[in-house]
Parts: structure tokens; sequence; C-alpha cells
DNA sequence: GATTTTGTTAACAATCTTGTTAGCTTACAT
DNA sequence: ATGTAAGCTAACAAGATTGTTAACAAAATC
């Protein structure tokens, strides 16, 4: 029964998580992690000496996991470059349905001091350098074919990225202002959803002019 | 010469202004905000009992500043709908630009303390109300008349600010991860303005199916 | 010109927040 | 079983942060 081995330190990362999430580094408050975790907040310092370092393994986690939603979208495949566009950005949006607060947490923390960044840094430009050459590449050869419009693929991840993610970002005010609750709503994501689509679909068709 | 009037208010909302939209509410200090301004904090309390109070002035004009760009985007005039809602784009773009953290801040506020909204949410939420009605009449003529393909309003407006605000809210991210700096990029956010035009033009361009 | 109101300062106070320490308990290894 | 290391707690300490107060100066009002 007394199987006690670092589940403390667990349930100190899990209250973590949350209250950075929600409040941001400024706003959270190692006591209110700590009672929300259910432990001392002596407790807290003890696992992890400063909230600096907890914040750390917070951010770090929540980088991998966008970092594997990102790689998770671009599972090559020999489909026809339009459809292999249409999945990505399908999957991309349930990877953010799943973790909708991420991206806020990410900007904010981010814009407020962006030292943070500069560790992993190198890691994501080059990742992110590779990726745009694929792209581009790719882009290229469709084109060549005749299969879609000309377009950057910085521009193209970008679009892509902005209808994605921008709904979930925006929700809290969206909810403010409408009263609506977008929890409760999964036609409104579904919506979305098939609306992303179809807007880069038709960036991306060749037209007919 | 000794024309100090209410200068020290001005320059405490002044450089209120700049610590809360830099760093947030709980990352704003009154002391740090009295030392720009060039004042004591004890004068920082006089015009403002609080904090709180000095950020709800903040906060206020900010909102006001949003509006008076929603407003400026929608200047009715008789073109064909395609036309308007490019100009709207463009005009909108613009605005944002000259702001250009205005909307991570109020996003950032509204998300870690939605109540503060509730005190404008009736005038937004009418005002918004009475726009989209007026947006979808509009879309649903142009739709008779062949003009665009059919759009529900929510999802066009969404589209649109989508596309214009994003780029401006994960600009440190892009600038951290790739070492850019886009301030001094101008043709990154020309590209990007024409970009969202023919985004939302192929949107609504009818498909020749 | 006297009086009242407004502006200003320096010092103080209360509270919140992060972090530490000394000592106790529990588990674990030998 | 005994000693050592890890887990845990309560109390404390330092510093930051917001807000107040008393006393004084300047300006406005009468």
């Amino acid at each position: 029964m007394t199987k006690h081995q670092n589940n403390k330190e667990q349930a100190i990362l899990a209250a973590a998580k949350e209250e950075f999430l929600d409040k941001g580094y400024d706003g959270a408050r190692t006591t209110s992690i700590a009672r929300a975790a259910g432990v001392t907040h002596a407790m807290l310092h003890y696992y992890f000496k400063t909230k600096e370092q907890l914040f750390e393994h917070i951010f770090q986690e929540t980088m991998g996991m966008l970092v594997e939603g990102i790689l998770e979208v671009f599972t090559q495949t020999d489909k026809p470059f339009k459809e292999r566009i249409a999945e990505a950005l399908g999957i991309h949006f349930e990877v953010i349905r799943q973790n909708p607060r991420l991206p806020l947490f990410m900007i904010r923390e981010v814009a407020s001091r962006p030292e943070r960044f500069a560790i992993i840094k190198n890691v994501i430009s080059t990742f992110a350098g590779n990726l745009l050459i694929a792209l581009q590449r790719d882009i290229d050869q469709a084109v060549a074919k005749g299969e879609i419009s000309h377009i950057d693929a910085t521009t193209l991840l970008l679009d892509m990225i902005s209808l994605n993610v921008f709904p979930f970002i925006v929700k809290p005010v969206f909810e403010a202002a409408t009263g609506l609750d977008l929890n409760a709503d999964s036609k409104f994501w579904e919506l979305r959803k098939q609306e992303n689509t179809q807007l880069i679909m038709r960036r991306l068709t060749p037209m007919q002019s």
C-alpha cells in the first residue's frame, strides 16, 4: 500500500504544469503549486531547488510535446502533395486540440523572456531549417507537375500554423466576448478544421486563369 | 517653464503602458513603472490608488484602440464584396502592424483572468453581434449574385483575424527560433499581407467545379 | 493675504513569496 | 540490527512588492 517511490515529485510536476500553463511563470506561485500537489512547499524546494528549475522542467516537457507534434505531422507518405498537406493539417489540428494551452504558454513565456529560448534555439533552428528545405523541395516538385500553385515553404507553413493555432489562442477572448463555451461545442472545432483545410487547399489549387 | 499640470500622471500612464504591454500584469512592477516614469512610487499610488486601477486604465485604453481598429476596417463602401473584404484585410493588417503588441497583451490578460473582461463584455458582444449580422447579410447578397462561395460570417471573420494577427503574436518565437529580426524585415510583412489577401480571395472565389 | 486643496516626498508597514535550516522519520543496504 | 542516505516537516529568514502615512510645499480659491 505504501508505494510512495517518487509520487510526490510527480504530483508536484503535475500541479506545476497546471499552474504554469494557466498563469504563466510570473503568475504562478510555488506555494500554490505545493498546495495543489498536496505537499508542503519545502518539499517543492527539496525536489526542485528553485522555481526557475521547476519551470525549466515544465518548459522542456512542453517544448518536447510541441516538437513531437510537429514531427508527427510530417509522416512522409507517397501520396500526392495536396493530400499530404491536408493530412498534416488535420493531424496538427488534433495535436493542438489535445493540448490547447501549449501554444499560448510558449508564446507568452518566450515573449516575456526570450533568453529562456536560447537553450533550445539551436535544436529548433536546424530542425526547422531541414523541415523547410524538404518542404520546399516537395513544393517545387508538385509545382513542376502542375499539381499546385507556387508558394514559399515558410509562407505555407505559417499559413497552416496561423489557421490551426490562433483559434485556440483566442478562445478565452472569444468565450468572454460571446458568452459561449467552446469546450462543449465540438461542432465549432470540426467546422474550424474543415475550414482550415479548405482554405489551404484552395490556396494550393492552381488557378484556372 | 514650470508647466507641470498633470504631466506626471501622463508619464506614469506612458510608463505603465510599456511595462504592462511588455510583461503583463503579473510581470509588471509598480516600482519599475514609477522609476521609468521618473517619479517616486508613492506618486503612482497618489494618482492611481492601486496597481489594479492603473492596469484598468491601460486595459481600457488598449481595448478602445482595438475596437477603433475594427471599426475602421468596416468603413462601408459600395464596392463589390470581395474588394471590400480585401480592403478591410489590408487596413486590419496595418492597424495590427502599428500596434503589434496589443493582441498578445489582450489575449494573455483575458486568459489569465477572464473576469476582467466582464466589464466590457456587453459592449463587445452586442457590437460583434451587429457586425456579424451585417456581414452575413452582405455575404448572402454576394452569394446570390454569384460573386463568392458561401461562407459563414463568423468563419470568415475568424479566418481573417487568424491570418492577420497570428504572425505578430508568434513573432518572438519565430525570431528566437530563426535568429532573424523581423522588425528590420519589411519585406516579410509585405509578403505576409499579400499572402493573407490571396488566401481569403481564393477562399471566396466561387469554384469552377 | 489667509485658507483650503492639491501635489510631493521619505520613511514606514504589511504581506507575500521564495528559499533555507535543523531536526525528525522512514527506507535501505550491509 | 545498525548506520547511512533519502524523504519529510515546521519554523524561520530575507527580500521583494504593494500600499500607507505624516509632514511639508505649491497652487488655487476666497
